[in-house]
DNA sequence: GCGCCGAGGTTTTACGTATAACGTCTAGCG
DNA sequence: CGCTAGACGTTATACGTAAAACCTCGGCGC
């Protein structure tokens, strides 16, 4: 029984009811929640206007404030999925920045589990302003530039920028330093464990990785897994116990990845770090939860959702649309060790 | 280049603009998009306006037919943080089913960081027709009730659940059967490793925990931490070197405390589960990335958020608001064994 | 005394859609 | 052959808001 008295329980009440009720036009209560009122009317009526409203409880209709307006004030974050704690965080960043310049996020996490949806603008029924979409697939993208909103693409193919303002993260480097770290350690036989799906992200880090290697006397072998702890498990157990020289180095995609190869790891019989070095990606929660914590490739995951909302934001600005490239950091904990003579 | 053709990059053309191209009038275009058509409008004629509408890319402006409707088909979804795994989850579950009801669901993550945020319905910009609110406080439940939109709390504090429709997990019962296995392998000195913040989830967890514990010669003490495995770990290290006897058994509100007791422990030359059992909460992914893999009680995450989403359309719909509660099951695993004698 | 100006409003219109109410035309039937 | 009943559309209107354009009136300079 707390809140405001919401004696008649009809339909909400319209800037039209506030207005007869405190004795002015429609238009006084639309100036005053407009907050451009300064000059216009006067302070008491202004707080009279107030008053009314709270008592009536008014709220204005988005969707005719929406309509008038022709904007919406709200920008659709395309991610992969959720659960992942990345993504999360990048939500949580981009959601962040929105809401400081008066604007909403909505979801769409993409291939995931989310029913019939035939588009995102179907399944996200709020009308948008823009779209932040995060590691898409040229298919999907398709899907998005058909449509003509203002869009940033996080983390893109290069190939697929299409002039659309991007912020990458720079994966290569990331991938660079831990190798060098490895490296440095006196790891010479390396094994890449790398997310399951085919994509572009993949050539990267490979690239990369072959990049760092070269002009070494290493050798690396791939093999991929699926995004889970088991999958991982099996996979880099089965990779571990192939025929040829066993690696001491292991370099992950994925903390979950890297969480999964260590409990391989234990299953032969190999210590980590003192037998295996491995590291991971994204410096997770589970990063620092596993032991040994995981020396890991840090992505500044809030920091990337925020960038890319500014950027959108520049985007509905007017402003030129840039691609910009975060820096990554090597977290070096406990999981990489010099390598075995 | 692909896409439909966007010529005229001016502004987005409407349901009138189609209507003309096609040389029909405005309301025809409508009917035909709103999917009452069959026995209004010939099938030709439908056709020929989809096509129309095609190519000029027309999209129906959601705005407008907000506005029109009196509903949005949107719902809200106010969850603590989405950082955490177990709401990340539940998100997706409601999203699912709200998906298949062609309604799209807009976040609200409460206190988290999300900047200045004044209400819910001021920071998701969007119009809405329901809330879903999980695990709020009393305080935050005001700011809610004060608006007359259709509530369904998840997991509601019993004292304040106001006859809204409310879905709870049966926590309490999952600690009860925590706490039995861990009676029947034979401990008798307990450490409750409790989330941080004061709430009602606490008493429920405690109160089940003592109940176990009637009748038995079995002793608790209490312990919080916050919900991160750093905070959880220095709790637990403290609390395993307070004086006193030493507790062989450690119940966690959360995975994460568990996370951090288990390297607590190592840091102290504790083996898990020989010389200290651990049990968690929730299920997360967390659970079987550690070693040894935790014993916890897994918490029906995603069919918590569909079975939320599920009672909001009913009310939506009108039917008489329910109060449900989802069962929870405990998963053994290797982080629980026979206290040693 | 007149014109002008600014403060403080009001009237009016448009945003794009959905739908109730209303035509029209053809075919069928007694 | 006149009347009626669909089948197929169209016209008109309302949803709630924002803002451009327009009023009114008191004060003030000259």
């Amino acid at each position: 029984m707390a809140g405001p008295q919401h004696e008649a329980a009809g339909p909400r009440p319209t800037s039209r009811d506030v207005a007869r009720a405190a004795g002015v036009s429609q238009a006084t209560v639309s100036l005053v929640f407009g907050d451009k009122w300064r000059g216009r009317v006067a302070e008491r009526t202004a707080e009279r206007v107030r008053t009314t409203a709270r008592e009536l409880g008014y709220r204005p209709n988005l969707a005719a404030r929406n309509l008038r307006l022709g904007r919406t004030r709200t920008a659709l974050l395309v991610v992969p999925a959720l659960t992942n704690e990345f993504f999360a965080r990048v939500y949580t960043g981009a959601a962040r920045v929105a809401a400081e310049h008066g604007f909403g996020v909505v979801l769409y996490p993409s291939p995931d589990g989310i029913g019939p949806a035939r588009d995102p603008f179907d399944s996200s029924r709020a009308a948008l302003d823009g779209i932040l979409a995060s590691s898409i697939a040229s298919d999907a993208l398709a899907t998005i530039q058909g449509d003509e909103l203002p869009l940033v693409m996080l983390d893109s193919d290069p190939a697929g920028s299409l002039g659309a303002a991007t912020v990458n993260l720079d994966i290569g480097d990331g991938m660079r330093q831990a190798t060098e770290h490895l490296l440095a350690l006196g790891h010479r036989e390396f094994l890449h464990l790398a997310a399951g799906v085919d994509s572009w992200t993949f050539d990267v880090r490979s690239e990369a990785l072959a990049t760092a290697l070269r002009g070494t006397d290493a050798a690396v072998r791939t093999v991929r897994a699926l995004l889970t702890v088991d999958d991982a498990r099996t996979a880099a157990e089965a990779a571990l116990r192939a025929p040829g020289p066993r690696p001491t180095a292991l370099v992950c995609d994925d903390d979950i990845l890297a969480a999964g190869a260590c409990k391989a790891a234990r299953r032969l019989g190999l210590r980590v770090p003192e037998d295996l070095s491995v590291t991971g990606f994204d410096d997770l929660t589970l990063a620092t939860a596993v032991e040994p914590e995981l020396t890991t490739v840090r992505l500044p995951a809030e920091r990337f959702g925020e960038h890319g909302m500014t950027s959108l934001l520049a985007v509905l600005d007017g402003r030129t649309p840039r691609t910009d490239t975060l820096p990554v950091e090597l977290v070096i904990r406990g999981s990489t060790a010099p390598a075995a003579r």
